[in-house]
RNA sequence: CGCGGGAUGGAGCAGCCAGGUAGCUCGUCAGGCUCAUAACCUGAAGGUCGUAGGUUCAAAUCCUACUCCCGCAA
């Protein structure tokens, strides 16, 4: 089976790997352009292209996936394999494939569609999420599922653990909704709209956190946002408010403080919320590097975060 | 050379702008109090103020270069 294999982020090296060692051998790769990355704007090409390049598959790396429409043509794809690639594809890109392009999505659609699903899963409180296999159609993460794997989710699970889990099970979906497609056992299951959601893509600034939430709510989120795109706050210092980062873990206890206050209990670190309090464990602000609670009240006078 | 913050005993910070005796909270150690303690009281140890140069009678403080850490951005 001639595969294309469409993807950028590290969430897709599991599957593409599998693809490497178990075949079917992707005859190309397609993923975004090398971009700057980081403090000093190296530029730094995609760790699934790294991969390809040590591999001998050849790369592609378009600007817009479109102007590489010929190019993607003439190597007669029979399916085209999506993963966290970044880009919408259009139409000329859909029909390529002559067998299938299916996308390996991140949640149990149809719940979670967009870039964000598995941030979402935990933020909301799910009991599990997984990996569904789906045809691609315009609209995004709308197609007919093929089949879906699931896996719990635990009470200490981040954004980070559970992306590398699913990662995992992404690998295992490919494999089994390929064969499926090389038999013609491969079902289309449409996707209940009624029941579908779609979460937007996150930026940094939506890791700002409203202490008048929940403890719990904020608790669930703080791990949902580590680390991409992390969660912070303003702590008052002086007139000026600086960010606080805040990592997981963090405890959901009873309190009545108000929300964003401070109090220092026997070195533990514990802000008010809109119901209960939240005790901190592991902080980094602005300008200095992470460290415990108890460190960041040492030489500090109580704050208020907001 | 994308923008910005920072480096001061073991930890976290103040002092720098307006150069002139190394300071705070905590930790460590010793003694005391106590039935007892992570509590309280008293005392002590511990710092080439990131590195190298410069200015000055005098530099943590002003100037220059460098190293490392971090926030933004992507």
């Amino acid at each position: 089976m001639r595969i294309v294999f469409v993807a950028t982020g590290d969430i897709a090296l599991p599957s593409f790997r599998h693809l490497l060692e178990h075949g079917p051998r992707p005859v190309a790769l397609v993923t975004q352009p090398d971009k700057p990355v980081g403090r000093h704007q190296t530029l730094t090409p995609p760790a699934i292209k790294t991969e390809a390049l040590a591999a001998g598959i050849p790369v592609y790396q378009p600007e817009r996936i479109g102007d590489a429409t010929a190019e993607l043509a003439a190597l007669e794809p029979e399916v085209i394999v999506v993963m966290a690639y970044g880009q919408i594809l259009r139409k000329n890109i859909l029909t390529l494939a002559s067998r299938a392009i299916i996308n390996l999505h991140a949640s149990l659609l149809p719940k979670y569609r967009g870039a964000a699903c598995i941030q979402a899963s935990i933020d909301a409180g799910d009991a599990e999420t997984g990996v569904t296999a789906m045809h691609v159609v315009r609209e995004l993460d709308a197609g007919d599922m093929i089949l879906a794997k699931s896996t719990p989710i635990a009470a200490e699970d981040t954004g980070g653990t559970l992306h590398d889990r699913l990662a995992d099970l992404a690998a295992e979906v490919l494999a089994e909704t390929l064969e499926k497609l090389a038999d013609g056992s491969a079902p289309r299951v449409p996707q209940d709209a009624a029941a579908s959601s779609y979460v937007a893509k996150l930026e940094r600034d939506h890791g700002r956190l409203d202490w008048t939430q929940p403890a719990t709510v904020l608790e669930r989120r703080i791990r949902a946002y580590d680390p991409w795109p992390g969660t912070f706050t303003l702590a008052t210092e002086g007139s000026s408010g600086k960010r606080l980062k805040i990592f997981p873990p963090t405890h959901a206890v009873a309190g009545n403080l108000p929300p964003g206050e401070v109090s220092d209990q026997d070195g533990k670190l514990i802000v008010g919320c809109g119901a209960g309090a939240l005790e901190l464990t592991t902080v980094q602000p602005e300008g200095g590097k992470r460290m415990s609670a108890a460190d960041y009240l040492r030489g500090r006078k109580p704050t208020v975060l907001r």
